[in-house]
DNA sequence: GAGTCGCTTAGACCTACTCTAAAGTGAGAA
DNA sequence: TTCTCACTTTAGAGTAGGTCTAAGCGACTC
């Protein structure tokens, strides 16, 4: 049973066939899929099922807060499905290999007051980058 | 004079025309562009510049480590000539103003060794996101 | 049962970016 | 001076990722 699926429907939000399938798709995974990468996926578990309706509906999940839209690398767009938690990234260099990583402390509370530039601050997401160990023992 | 173009020479960087007018549009503003904008604003300092010209020569001063590529939001990527600050970004979720900030702690120390998968962090970008003063003052 | 509204579909379209092949440029050799 | 060769630039075609549109479908409401 997908968790996702039941915050979703806690927006009243249909879960149609379709958006099931994407969203335990999405949640099935502990790397974070491209859009093309959840179609591929999805399509394999719903051969009729179109590019337009996978992209839609990452989309609209985004919106309700239940999704996270990561562009960090490359042309496309990641999308981590979980937005509740309160955590980061860190990205290798050489391979891309993505992980999620926990910090210790709020980095909005790093932010003195006068360099919010009279903004309200709500979010605050920390990429770390570096090399995974694979790709250091090949470059050294 | 610009001191990215300065810079940039240390790398035993051909700086052609093309190069300096490219260097300087982007050092000029305060603003972090997305690579047609440079285009435009080069384009009408010199006419006959081509958009490989200001892919390639924007990928190269990325390279060289002197230009800093940011895909933070919409779909097209920003520069940002101030790759030798220690800075992070506050975007505006309402109308992307995007502005640099400081922050008072380097978020490398706050990755535990246990959260960092046997990577070498080399670098932290902290991106904030929140409600600039007139976005604020339209929403309310 | 008819109307309405939201969801899905195929495929055309768009935007940002990259590639390719050819021409231009310029520093050093002869 | 003239040649040469590597580097740079160019126009324009090509590609990837994403969005739009119009038509069809299916589930509710009255």
């Amino acid at each position: 049973m997908s968790d996702l699926v039941t915050r979703l429907r806690r927006h009243n939000w249909r879960i149609t066939p379709q958006r099931r399938v994407i969203a335990e798709t999405l949640e099935g995974s502990h790397v974070h899929f491209t859009a093309d990468e959840v179609l591929e996926r999805a399509v394999a578990r719903m051969p009729e099922l179109s590019r337009a309706t996978v992209y839609n509906t990452l989309n609209e999940m985004v919106a309700l807060g239940e999704v996270l839209e990561l562009s960090l690398q490359g042309r496309s767009k990641r999308y981590d499905p979980n937005a509740d938690h309160d955590h980061h990234h860190l990205i290798c260099d050489g391979c891309g290999l993505m992980k999620d990583v926990h910090a210790v402390a709020d980095p909005i509370e790093w932010l003195p007051g006068d360099e919010r530039h009279g903004f309200t601050v709500t979010s605050a997401a920390v990429t770390y980058r570096g090399l995974c160990p694979e790709c250091r023992a090949a470059s050294s």
